[in-house]
DNA sequence: GTGAAAGCGCTAACAT
DNA sequence: ATGTTAGCGCTTTCAC
């Protein structure tokens, strides 16, 4: 091999190839491959055996071109970072292998930033595309709506007609979580510790949490809620807060997700409260390690995977019919008690 | 909107259809988005007007078919589950789009299956692939090879000349570990505790630990290295095994992960043994909640996100120059000590 | 059942 | 500086 070879596209075998080693015309190769039944058996063998003979393999491309099929859908998540967006990627990912579709992925997918040249995903070879919107996006929206393929948007609420919507019903599941906090303290002792304020998951849990713990309590003090981020260091840093005003012991905290409920035990246990009994703790999420610390953390379960999914198949659904109902799919959380 | 539009591609915008409103011909559209340089100001400014009148976006297909160039690489994963592989994702991901290529990613990825009617991958529309293999897999490896595309190899060891190399010296950061287990207790108490056996990884891990130990004892038993998967279920069970036996309390533990570690402590804690009195353990991956649960979990850190970022690297170098010399690139693992 | 031929939307010589 | 034209490799009418 030299040190410059051809272009890959140059030397490989093409449908001429087959055609002209096989005695016949493109089109009948063409036909073995696409639509075998339409094609003499005799043909037809002769035919797979020289495709096996030269390693022919179908160029993906000019069929896409072809065809205006890529069987390739996008995915655009905030990020790739942590069990969240890595397990709604992996279900995303089987759900679209099913389908015979390939995925690719844009993490930290943001539109209209600086003065970029390239659009954050290439729109126009993609049959269609899920979208990860966890926080107040318009400009990744309005550029993804306007490229005309197919979407599907996860976790923010859109109501557009044309484009399809899987949510979390983060409201049950909180509420089951702030009512069995409820029922080991008062109300007032009761905080809810989110991440982002911007982010809809958390907007939704806080919300749920406000109006269960206000069922039971006059007012819920505005420092009953916090906002930080989807990382332990806040719940620590929150924890501390806490602390050093002598409010942690006997209370309750639902955490925005379990890396936040990591950090306050954490916290916690440095400060010597005792789990349950000092301080009771919920999470969200239902991450794997929740049920290995110590104590297991009562956490609540998001079905990531299904909602990768259940994304992947409305797409699907519109790809084949564009004009389609919108649809929606809400899934549901629920509270997985453990000894936290 | 009706129900049955047209399919995308019809209605698109094309090159033509800018080219015609415009008063130029398509060339000339080309050479605006491609090579502005080459075309005077005042044609570029009013083909440029068109462009955005018309919402024109190029096709990503059809520039692909001519220049065969997609700039769309491949990584194919054994699965995407967990930090290690989320993170390497991550990485590869980041250093993609750096290089202003997409990532279309194979979750699962296994070759010569069943009677699978498609490859692994649509090799014929990537410019370049990633393949992180964990255990052999020469279907896999040969399906990609024989396909032509450029080829990075990341965890397996693979000398061939048109294929580059991404490696992690697992043997320093367990002989580290090993070292580190030797100074709080005599080497025939150390044990490890791997993945799968087949595992490249816990493979190396396992013989720079037998190594190490082996310069303290006459001889490693067959008893102190145990194989079993990744996971903290296979970790609680060697570790119940061990203490049936009265065996795990004044041990010293090399995990072959952080879940697997996290599954002895659990099981530990359970029987009533102090971490580290009772109990030294070191993982490996220094995962983000090593530092987190109680006792900090001591562990060697990979950088899986520079693993990612350096096969991207090295694939971006073979795809300029498909001939050139093969590379190889192990990056290093080193001992966090922490509290365990 | 098979072949000839017309493109899919674009880039890149080659002309002018 | 711009236009003309020949494909890239494939699918798909339309003839035969």
């Amino acid at each position: 091999m030299s040190r410059h070879d051809q272009p890959r596209s140059r030397s490989a075998v093409s449908l001429a190839d087959v055609a002209r080693d096989a005695g016949v015309s493109v089109a009948t190769v063409s036909r073995v491959i696409n639509t075998p039944g339409l094609v003499a058996p005799a043909t037809a063998e002769r035919v797979q055996k020289v495709i096996r003979e030269l390693g022919y393999q179908p160029n993906a491309i000019a069929r896409a071109l072809m065809t205006s099929r890529s069987d390739i859908i996008g995915i655009a998540l905030p990020d790739i970072h942590g069990e969240f967006y890595s397990e709604i990627l992996r279900g995303a990912d089987a759900e679209a292998r099913r389908h015979g579709l390939r995925l690719l992925i844009a993490g930290e997918a943001r539109a209209g930033e600086d003065n970029r040249t390239q659009t954050t995903l290439p729109y126009s070879l993609l049959d269609g595309l899920v979208v990860l919107i966890t926080e107040p996006n318009d400009l990744l929206l309005q550029e993804a709506r306007q490229s005309g393929v197919p979407i599907c948007v996860l976790d923010a609420e859109v109501k557009q007609p044309d484009i399809d919507n899987v949510l979390v019903d983060n409201a049950t599941g909180a509420a089951e979580a702030a009512a069995h906090l409820l029922g080991r303290l008062p109300g007032d002792r009761c905080y809810f510790v989110g991440g982002a304020e911007a982010n809809f998951d958390t907007k939704q849990r806080a919300s749920a949490f406000r109006r269960v713990v206000g069922e039971s309590v006059r007012t819920v003090r505005a420092d009953q809620t916090a906002f930080g981020d989807y990382s332990s260091e806040w719940g620590r840093r929150w924890a501390s807060g806490m602390i050093a005003k002598g409010r942690l012991r006997g209370a309750g905290v639902l955490a925005g997700n379990d890396e936040i409920a990591f950090g306050i035990l954490s916290a916690a246990r440095d400060a010597g409260l005792a789990i349950p009994d000092d301080l009771a703790i919920v999470g969200f999420d239902n991450s794997r390690l929740a049920s290995i610390v110590h104590p297991a953390l009562s956490s609540v379960h998001i079905p990531l995977r299904e909602l990768g999914a259940a994304a992947v198949e409305l797409l699907v659904r519109r790809i084949a019919d564009p004009g389609c109902e919108r649809r929606e799919v809400r899934l549901a959380s629920r509270l997985i008690v453990r000894s936290s």
